[in-house]
DNA sequence: TAATAACATTGATATATATCGATGTGAAGG
DNA sequence: CCTTCACATCGATATATATCAATGTTATTA
């Protein structure tokens, strides 16, 4: 996987309304799987599929507590967004292009 | 179409590796379609079908000029997306979480 | 004005993803 | 142990999306 998919990997965790809903709960501090749930339309299941994209994008950390499972922003992992973020849309240059079909 | 999904279709547009490469490419200033194209792996429909995707996000702008049109990235549209990044991601509390099932 | 060139649109298809019901797993309590 | 509870995984399905071939549209040029 070269680095643009890996950074397609991280915007795809934004890419869904309800895992912004989830990250909106997030951003109060930390937040079980239960009450995650409670708050969205969503089966059991489907929550459990958004909270491993969230995770393995690296934006959200789980914390396990016996059998519950806590969740929270990733400092780290948002930073690292930004940075992406920052990288990709950069402008270097204000070339004017001269059209190779021309 | 509520926040959450206008939101989304923001981070749609970073969530396709060939829509990176374009972005990319497009940090050096003014690009045409015939040039994009050269340097990507797809047909013309489908470059076409991406940079509509990327108008219409409002991250890049379109020049129309004769039969060729020259895109770049649009700064407004770049800041619009770094402040809902900020806004998704902003940490407002750090409460540990009580479970409500317990 | 007929031909060509650049880009857009359409229709079809294959892959990806969001969702759910059913089931598995692992921990807590009786 | 047996049950129950919280969460994960699996299998199926419906929708979304990336892609291409064919065709349409618009602007330039012969």
């Amino acid at each position: 996987m070269d680095q643009y998919e890996q950074d397609a990997l991280i915007f795809k965790a934004f890419c869904d309304h309800n895992r912004l809903r989830i990250m909106e709960q997030l951003q109060q501090g930390e937040v079980c799987a239960c009450k995650l749930l409670s708050h969205l339309n969503i089966g059991q299941p489907t929550l459990s599929h958004h909270m491993k994209i969230l995770v393995d994008s690296g934006l959200v950390q789980a914390r396990k507590d016996g059998k519950w499972v806590h969740y929270a922003l990733s400092k780290e992992g948002i930073e690292h967004a930004k940075e992406r973020l920052d990288h990709i849309t950069f402008v270097h240059g204000q070339r004017i292009d001269e059209c190779i079909c021309r």
